[in-house]
DNA sequence: CTTGTTGCAAACGCTTTGCATATCA
DNA sequence: TGATATGCAAAGCGTTTGCAACAAG
């Protein structure tokens, strides 16, 4: 029983958008975007859409402050991110050992079915020397 | 410049309950258990001494899909927490190196202002043994 | 007294849902 | 055409805020 599947087009413009940038942006944020390039398409849809494709891994998600930050998908194994609270940008990064680390500790105390997060935050050099500009979700 | 201060009955009440349980709970919960009790607060009281109380350090908090569980701070130093998706119940988990790793990674990578959040949830042994029981955010 | 705190209800911000309509295959 | 996806508007949910009444020091 397979999910989503058709190549519509707010699919279409919401992946071409998330193409444009290579910050993690907010549903709403690609909304704002699409809209003001002229493309609408229901802020539901945007949402229905960027769920789909998490799910699908075509995109990776980041949550800060109960936001749901999301950007293509660039590595396919896991990793965590390092992103810039200005603008978005982010930086992959690998942590030795840490997935199984956490794993056999957690299994070693008794839980199961393990998962967890870790989301790295900062300000970017780029946004560190501008002090400014670069408006908020920047996606240029 | 000090802030909060005052010993009020809510904020009393408040700590109470955080007591009866060494689990992370919701300031929505708190604020239920406490209406259970009788003893009748604002929920938005409840919100507001949680938060004034974390920025004290007096606890600890947690984030999971949009939601802010607190539970008294039990150590001082920086650490994780392993959390029963369950009950709530949590593990201090501190992992060698991690945060000075990720530091140094980030400052290398030109970041300042780094900050990461990391949380590891699974289900206890106990839970996965009673598989049910324990209701949602058990506090007793 | 004076200032921080409370409680209530309304407002918020992000996200989800119901449902009739439009669309892809 | 038949199953999906869309769009809109309304609902959800956790959390925050304005403000008059209140209580701690």
């Amino acid at each position: 029983m397979p999910t989503a599947r058709r190549v519509t087009r707010p699919r279409t413009l919401i992946t071409e958008e998330l193409k444009r940038s290579d910050a993690f942006s907010t549903a709403q944020t690609i909304f704002t975007n699409l809209s003001k390039r002229g493309k609408r398409v229901g802020i539901a849809t945007v949402y229905r859409n960027l769920q789909s494709m998490a799910e699908h891994h075509e995109v990776d998600t980041v949550q800060d402050n109960g936001e749901t930050f999301y950007r293509l998908c660039k590595d396919r194994h896991h990793h965590h991110h390092l992103v810039c609270r200005q603008c978005g940008r982010a930086v992959e990064l690998e942590i030795p050992g840490l997935e199984s680390w956490i794993q056999a500790r957690a299994e070693s105390l008794g839980f199961s079915e393990v998962s967890h997060s870790l989301e790295i935050f900062g300000i970017c050099a780029r946004c560190r020397r501008s002090h400014e500009s670069t408006h908020h979700q920047l996606s240029d």
